[in-house]
DNA sequence: TTGAAAGCGCTAACAT
DNA sequence: ATGTTAGCGCTTTCAA
C-alpha cells in the first residue's frame, strides 16, 4: 500500500513539491488562486493525506499530549479524558491514552513509549506513591512538562490537580458519626496510593474529634476494586466483627461490599450504612443509599489540562497545586 | 527543550552515526562489543531516547493499530480495547484510541487522523449505519485493512466479529415469556444501529412464535444511554401503558428504566421483569434480578485482534466473518 | 508567485 | 567492524 505525496502531486501536475506544501498547507498568501485550486482538485483526486509523521519529525513538534491512568474501567478516569480530550483539542493539541493497569511497569513502559513518540506533556494519575518516583525526576529534568491529577504525590514540586482526601474523608467519617454511627469500618485502599493515606488521617482524626476509639482492626486494606470489598466483608463476618457503617476507599469496593452484605442477608442501610468518594455518581446510581462525596472530574479534567498546556507554552512558569472542592452528597436512606 | 540524537551521540564518540544506530537498535553481528557498551554508556549518559517518529518515517511503518469506538463510558468497550491491547501487544503492534461519542462526523474525524498517522489496520464498532459508508469504502479501496466489530455493518464485505443480535433477542424475549410474562415492552435503540434492528426482528418474532400480538406502541426508542431508558418508562406511565416486562437495548438504558421505575414505586421485579443484552456484568452487579445475555468481549477483542493482524500482514486473505456465542444468564429474581 | 535546496532523526544498502 | 550515502515526506529559508 503505497500512500500520494506532495511529490506525486507536483510530479503529475508538473510544479515544484515547495508550491504544493504551501498550497495544501492552506497558504493563500504566496500561491496563486489557480495553482492552488489545480493543487486541491488533484490532491483530492489522487487520495492524498498528509503525513503526519513527517511534519512532526520536520516541524520538531507533535502538539501531542499524554494521559496515563491507572485503569479505563470506573467511568471517573473515563469522564477524565472526554473532558480533557475535549479542553485539549480546542486548545489545539491530540490526546493519546494509556493504562498503567495500577502496574507500576507498565507506567513506566507508557512514559517512556511518550517520551519516544515526542508528545509535548504529560498528564498522569500515578498507580504507586514511590515505585517510579526516579522516572518522574528524570522526565521533568528533561524538561518535559507534566501535571498530576487525582492520584498525586507530594514528594514531588510538580502541578498537582487534585481534592483534599483528608478534609473530605474527615468530613464524611464526621457525617456518619452524627448519624449515631459508632463502630465505623473503614474499607482503606493500599498505602502506596497517597490519596488512600490521607483518607485513613481523615477517617482516624474524626474518631478523634468524636472521643471515639481507634480500632486498628477497623481499618481494612480492601484494595481499589469490587473483589476487594467483597472480601474485606467475608473477612469482617467471619472474624465476627462488629460494625455499623462502612467507609470505602472506591466506589467499586463500596459495591463489593454491599454486594456482599446483601448476600449475607444484612440490610443496607438499615443496619449498615455505606460511604465513599466517589469519581462518578454510580454508586448513587446503583444503590441511593450510599453517602458519597463527588469529585469534581470535570474541573479536574480543564483544570489539569489548562495547566499543561500554560506548561508546554510557557515552561518559565512556576508550579501550581490546585485543590478542588468536591461536592457532597448527601442522600436519605430509602 | 532539544532531545539528544543518534549524531550526538557519535559526535561525543567521534564515530558515525550508523554504527551508534546499529548498536542502539541491537544489532550485535555488525558492532563490536567494545564499541557497543561505550555507545550504551553513552545514550544513557546523554538521556537518549529513539525518535519514532523518525523511525516509523524512515521504515514506513507504524506497526500501529487504531481503535474506534462510539463510547468509552460503559465497560464493554473499555474492556474490549483493554483485550484487545493485549493482544496485539503481544503480536507486537501498539494501540492508538479514539472515540467517536456515537457521533459520525467526530467518527469521520477520527478516522482521518488514524490515517494521517498512518496506522496500519483499524478495529471499528461503527456509529450509524449509513453515514460514513463512503468513507469506509474509500478506507478499504486505500487498501488499510479494517475489522469491524459488535456494531457492525451487513451491506460492506469487510470482516466482521459479532453476536448474533436477532438469535440472542429471540432468545431472551422467548425466556420472558416462558415464565409468565405477556407484555413485554422494547426499549430498542435507535434504527441507525444495525444491531439494535436485529434485536428488534428477534423482539418480534419471539413474539410471533408464541402466537402473541405484537403492538407498535411496545416498542419505544429509548436510545442508548441511561437518560433513554428513564424517558422511556416515564412515557409509558405518562400514557397508561400496561407492562410487565421490559426488554432494553443497552444496560444503560436498563438501569435508567429501572431507576425511573423505582422512583415511582414498581416493584422489581415482581411487576416487572428486566432484560438486556449487555456488554459486561454491571447489570448483573447493579440489580441482580436483570436478565441478561453477556456478550463474550474477550473473545471479540481477541479474534477481532487476530483478524486484524492477519489482514495486515497478509492482505491477500479473503474477509471473514466470526459469530460469536453469547453466554445466556438466568438470574433467579431476587 | 514559484523553485531549489537543506534538513528534521533515523535506517539500510553499499562501500571499505 | 565501521563509515558513507541516500532518502522516508515534509517545511522553510533563500533565490529567482
Amino acid at each position: 500500500m503505497k500512500y500520494t505525496t506532495i511529490i506525486d502531486i507536483a510530479q503529475a501536475l508538473g510544479i515544484s513539491k515547495s508550491t504544493v506544501s504551501r498550497a495544501l498547507r492552506g497558504d493563500k498568501q504566496n500561491v496563486s488562486k489557480e495553482t492552488r485550486e489545480r493543487i486541491l482538485a488533484m490532491a483530492k483526486k489522487m487520495g492524498y493525506t498528509r503525513n503526519e509523521l513527517a511534519v512532526n519529525l520536520r516541524k520538531q513538534s507533535t502538539r501531542t499530549i499524554g494521559i496515563v491512568v491507572p485503569e479505563m474501567l470506573t467511568p471517573f478516569y473515563m469522564n477524565f479524558i472526554t473532558y480533557a480530550q475535549q479542553e485539549l483539542n480546542r486548545q489545539g493539541y491530540r490526546v493519546t491514552l494509556a493504562q498503567s493497569h495500577e502496574n507500576p511497569n507498565a507506567e513506566l513502559a507508557n512514559l517512556q513509549m511518550f517520551e519516544d513518540y515526542r508528545v509535548e506533556g504529560i498528564l498522569i494519575s500515578v498507580c504507586h506513591t514511590e515505585k517510579n518516583l526516579a522516572t518522574y525526576q528524570r522526565i521533568m529534568k528533561k524538561g518535559i512538562p507534566m501535571v498530576f491529577f487525582d492520584r498525586t504525590l507530594s514528594s514531588l514540586p510538580i502541578s498537582k490537580v487534585k481534592i483534599d482526601d483528608y478534609l473530605k474523608s474527615f468530613f464524611l467519617v464526621e457525617q456518619m458519626i452524627r448519624r449515631g454511627k459508632r463502630r465505623i469500618v473503614h474499607l482503606a485502599g493500599p498505602d502506596y496510593i497517597q490519596n488512600s493515606q490521607e483518607r485513613k488521617r481523615g477517617y482516624r482524626d474524626a474518631l478523634e474529634k468524636f472521643h471515639l476509639p481507634y480500632c486498628p482492626e477497623y481499618v481494612i486494606d480492601a484494595g481499589v476494586d469490587f473483589s476487594g470489598g467483597e472480601q474485606a466483608v467475608e473477612q469482617l463476618l467471619k472474624q465476627h466483627i462488629a460494625f455499623d457503617a462502612l467507609f470505602c476507599f472506591t466506589e467499586m469496593s463500596a459495591l463489593g461490599a454491599k454486594s456482599n452484605l446483601q448476600k449475607h442477608g444484612v440490610q443496607i442501610p438499615d443496619e449498615v450504612a455505606i460511604a465513599c468518594i466517589s469519581g462518578t455518581d454510580l454508586c448513587v446510581l446503583v444503590h441511593p443509599s450510599i453517602t458519597a462525596v463527588e469529585q469534581p472530574v470535570k474541573q479536574m479534567a480543564e483544570e489539569a489540562s489548562r495547566l499543561i498546556v500554560q506548561k508546554v507554552e510557557h515552561p518559565e512558569l512556576p508550579d501550581k497545586t490546585i485543590i478542588l472542592e468536591a461536592e457532597t452528597i448527601y442522600r436519605e436512606s430509602t
